[in-house]
DNA sequence: ATGATTTAATCAAACGATTGATTAAATTTG
DNA sequence: CAAATTTAATCAATCGTTTGATTAAATCAT
């Protein structure tokens, strides 16, 4: 064997015995955990190819070969990389949507659904704006959707796409619409992606602003100016189709 | 020296005599067009640090040298790249603004205002959303906002500030607000970010709406939406202030 | 139980391949 | 010819990966 061919299958996980050494603070599971950290942050921070297999292993305190044990290699680790992702990311819808699985499966009228979206909104916004362990993947997520990828295609399939249904239905019960029209999509998609581009384009805005950076204060007023937007959308789409209904 | 301590200084540019050659299929100025071209393709579709020079030089058609006698090296390749999407991304601000400079100087009534970013912006998305020549350069600025680095510094002071003042100071006019107050700056970033959110996430977009991609069709009904909300927003802040002032 | 054996995990070291950069000669251009 | 430009070849450095040795824990045999 003398070049690539290689992509060796995957070492299997196959923890030992129980999983009773899992939380050690030495333990395997610790240093598949550091890896994951350490290539998040570096991946976010500089992009995949542009990080080093040394600087994830120096920075995560454990050796560059633990990288080919644990994950089969770096494009391993990119992979173990998505799904803490999909994971961390998961626990941030679904506390964006604490508290209000019932209300929307009650089929809400249009201004309790607004209320929802708003609180929905405000807390996602809140969320991904300032919390550290946010700010942590939410660069690795960005570069990760530029282009079609795997990584993409697991989140779009398992937090994006379920999430922006659910949207889609409560604007679609704040609006007198069907859920799934395409202007009930694309009005949700312009929704979050006001949240979204004042995550990406946070080097713009905060120069913009004159801020030093986002904390609970910006991401307040951020939050506002996006909800506020929110109920005007929402009042000017039911003013619209009400005047096309009975002209 | 054994390591760095390099960083040579700039190859001084040095156009030959005149710019006579400039056009001719083999001159000098086509070998560096064609460098630009290829390095905005691939820093856009797979990042700097991804992206090698003999890949450049081979898509481009020239010698993996021919970079660091045109450009000093990779890095003053990408800064050329910087330059080259400066001028393109300002003639389409300048485009998007086309025909409106007379109108805007002359301090337009709240509709006429309106009337003028609404415009303004819809041409921008179409224009974003599907020219080619926006395709091949917007992906290596996403990059490039990701983090600080000279480029962001150049393009936010030369291109994003000035292009961002200007819609402020019709936000400002279409709803009797300082054009530099905090609601009208970040109002606006709300306005260009569903914009610039359905340029970046064009895969989940186009995933969710079941597009194949992006044409004039589609455009026109993201242009659509966004424009919609941005009446609805200017709409409610003028309701908002008038009750406010007059209770 | 206790000694023998296997397994999981980590380490330092080195591998071949590729990177950006550099050189000097060859070629083109005016 | 002389200057500008392109070419092929080579450089040291770094890349991701692999290797063989080592340690400690788990499993087995008796």
């Amino acid at each position: 064997m003398t070049s690539a061919a290689s992509a060796r299958e995957a070492p299997k996980k196959t923890l030992p015995g129980t999983q009773s050494q899992s939380d050690k603070p030495n333990g395997p599971e610790a240093t598949r955990a550091a890896l994951i950290a350490a290539a998040l942050d570096l991946f976010g921070a500089r992009g995949f190819e542009a990080t080093s297999t040394r600087e994830i292993a120096g920075r995560a305190g454990a050796n560059i070969a633990s990288i080919a044990y644990h994950f089969g290699g770096k494009e391993g680790l990119r992979q173990a990389c998505a799904e803490a992702v999909r994971t961390q990311l998961g626990a941030i819808a679904a506390a964006a949507f604490a508290d209000t699985k019932a209300e929307i499966e009650a089929a809400p009228d249009p201004e309790m659904a607004a209320s929802l979206l708003e609180a929905i909104m405000g807390r996602f916004i809140r969320t991904a704006l300032v919390s550290p362990q946010t700010q942590r993947f939410v660069p690795f997520v960005l570069r990760e959707i530029s282009g079609p990828s795997p990584v993409l295609e697991l989140l779009y399939r398992e937090v994006m796409e379920p999430t922006h249904k659910r949207l889609c239905m409560l604007w679609g019960a704040a609006t007198g619409q069907p859920g799934e029209s395409e202007n009930v999509r694309l009005s949700v998609f312009a929704l979050v992606g006001q949240a979204i581009y004042f995550r990406i384009g946070s080097e713009i805005v905060t120069r913009r602003m004159q801020w030093k950076n986002y904390t609970a204060v910006e991401a307040d007023r951020i939050a506002q100016t996006v909800c506020a937007n929110l109920r005007a959308s929402i009042a000017n789409q039911n003013a619209t189709l009400t005047r096309k209904e009975k002209p």
